[in-house]
DNA sequence: CCAGCAATTGAAACCGTTTTGAGCAGCGCG
DNA sequence: CGCGCTGCTCAAAACGGTTTCAATTGCTGG
């Protein structure tokens, strides 16, 4: 059932039909009743590839997923996210596509989702320090709303973003407030550029209480359970291990735990561990009792917030740029204490 | 620059052009090669909604994402198997909708696929007995290709599935095989189908040890960290507490771990641990050395190869219904070891 | 020399909507 | 009585491609 055959079991038009059932102002109340009375009796829903044809509009938001070689961005932080962008993209009848390519491609992506149309816009994930994505965005006249911020970009864009260097800078002076002095950061990859304002955050709290941070407590790598176990591993082996360690999620934590516990040591205990939270909904920190002292954000209502933002700017294209930055909450666990006395 | 106007500057007709670029035989090979030049010089792309409505498909597969109410599908393994779907669809100039809705609106929605013509065919994640889905689908005719299976159903449909039942079977006899006999199961929520599986490979292998199950060590929740921890804190605390563990996951996995620590016991030593592993690119099950014995199978590959069964179907909407089977492997890791005399 | 065929190109229809530009009827008002 | 306006409807032209069908040209073989 397509829109001309509608419209001549109603013996209208289809110019009418059509806009009887967009609720334009100009066709009769009664006429229009009866033709949505007709188009839901006989089923009809409008072809999507035609109104997409005839609006020049692709309703339709992109997400780029390179493939990691360098960074592995298909992790449960970007699920979560891109289901909570998701809900929002349902909601207002938008679809949303995944584009998962080799990261040499991803320009060429870029380029192709606007100059054939598949979107009308894109979230950008997992910024690093001057990411030339932004750059060709603009160029490309792509909307786009960036989840994180770009470090070193001048000109202003519409970004979401959770204040990483507060929420670390907290989580520090937290773990100093309880005695520790050797706190260890265990950081994602500093050329992302939330890890780079997370260590930020932790330099500032050390040296506001004037504590010279100490190269050998501070590690950068992919945030997964391997890599933290490693780190921790090895600052435990230390002359002078540390007591308190800060870490960039709650996969890295498990690692950090794994490592404190194989050290026959306790977490809470003999090393307080504090995390970030992106309160996964699989992936809950505790239910009553946290199980980790967290820094917590929903990364999740991010995503549905970051979508809100692109379709305003999709919907007003030449609307000035917009940001928005979230705070972490400070969630107390059982995995922190005062420090002991050696 | 659309068609008409690179025709124009060209002197050729559209049909030329088009004809041209899409490979058609029976245009002049010298008048060709002046096309694609022309049209990589002046960087033409063909518009996909015009070709989408020209051609009447819709050059995209779906993945409906129901939002957890009662079982989160947004999770690590689904991520992965996002992953390598995407591969395929990408290679194959294929777009990937996710459609993420509230759990009462999925057959809505899929119905909404199919009658405005987002997508071409869908694949269905994570069965369960008797699953309505696949009922739904052949009744609407969107080609479908399931990641799983769904037990009580008759007709034939496209599947890729692993074999969970031999997995958790071998995994069951790896344990009783070091002289394990209190063998504990924490399995996955036993509505969805590969659930019900993993405790059929279960049981067979303990009744063929002649072993009777205890109903004590079985537990069947959600895969998440605190779920495994509970579920093995609980059993520990037994008269006859388990002297090793099947579980359902990585993560799982983890909070069995965390389980067996906290109540001062080694892993591999006092509590052995086995568990499926899904070959998540960013939880990797250690890298030279196995963290865990597991039953190990990519999803990545899966969603690459259900991709592709999905592409061949929706190519050749008469061939009959596709199935595939894949083997998981045994990987010996650091946390089993032989039953320890009390 | 001409019918017939292969090779190449183009005009026009088509996909299923939206949107533009009229047209028609009825009514109020000068 | 006629003009303009409002309220409603429709035919036709987009949108940007693909595909069908027809036309032209140059050869080949009888």
């Amino acid at each position: 059932m397509n829109l001309k055959e509608l419209a001549n079991k109603l013996g209208l038009s289809p110019t009418t039909v059509s806009r009887a059932l967009n609720g334009y102002p100009e066709v009769n109340e009664t006429t229009r009743e009866r033709v949505m009375a007709a188009a839901k009796r006989h089923n009809y829903h409008p072809n999507t590839r035609a109104i997409r044809l005839a609006t020049g509009r692709a309703m339709a938001v992109g997400h780029v997923i390179p493939i990691a070689t360098r960074h592995e961005i298909v992790n449960p932080v970007f699920a979560d996210f891109i289901a909570g962008a998701g809900e929002t993209y349902s909601r207002n009848d938008y679809d949303m596509v995944l584009s998962v390519v080799p990261d040499e491609d991803e320009e060429a992506t870029y380029r192709g989702l606007k100059s054939k149309g598949n979107v009308d816009g894109v979230i950008v994930h997992a910024p690093t320090m001057n990411d030339p994505r932004i750059t060709l965005l603009r160029e490309i006249g792509l909307p786009f709303v960036v989840h994180g911020r770009a470090t070193g970009t001048a000109e202003p864009y519409s970004w979401l973003d959770v204040n990483n260097r507060r929420a670390f800078q907290r989580a520090t002076e937290f773990l100093l407030d309880l005695g520790h002095t050797r706190i260890a950061l265990v950081n994602g990859l500093e050329f992302m550029d939330f890890a780079i304002r997370r260590r930020t955050g932790y330099l500032d709290a050390l040296s506001t209480r004037g504590i010279a941070a100490d190269p050998a407590l501070m590690t950068s790598d992919e945030m997964t359970e391997v890599a933290g176990f490693r780190a921790v591993q090895a600052m435990l082996a230390l002359p002078q291990p540390p007591t308190a360690i800060v870490a960039s999620s709650m996969i890295s934590g498990m690692g950090a735990r794994r490592a404190v516990e194989s050290a026959r040591l306790t977490v809470g205990r003999d090393v307080s561990i504090i995390i970030h939270d992106d309160d996964l909904s699989y992936m809950k920190n505790g239910e009553d009792v946290p199980i980790f002292t967290a820094t917590r954000s929903s990364v999740r209502e991010a995503g549905r917030l970051a979508a809100e933002m692109l379709l305003q700017l999709i919907a007003q294209p030449d609307a000035a740029p917009q940001q928005r930055l979230l705070e972490a909450e400070l969630i107390i666990g059982q995995s922190t204490g005062p420090v002991t006395k050696g």
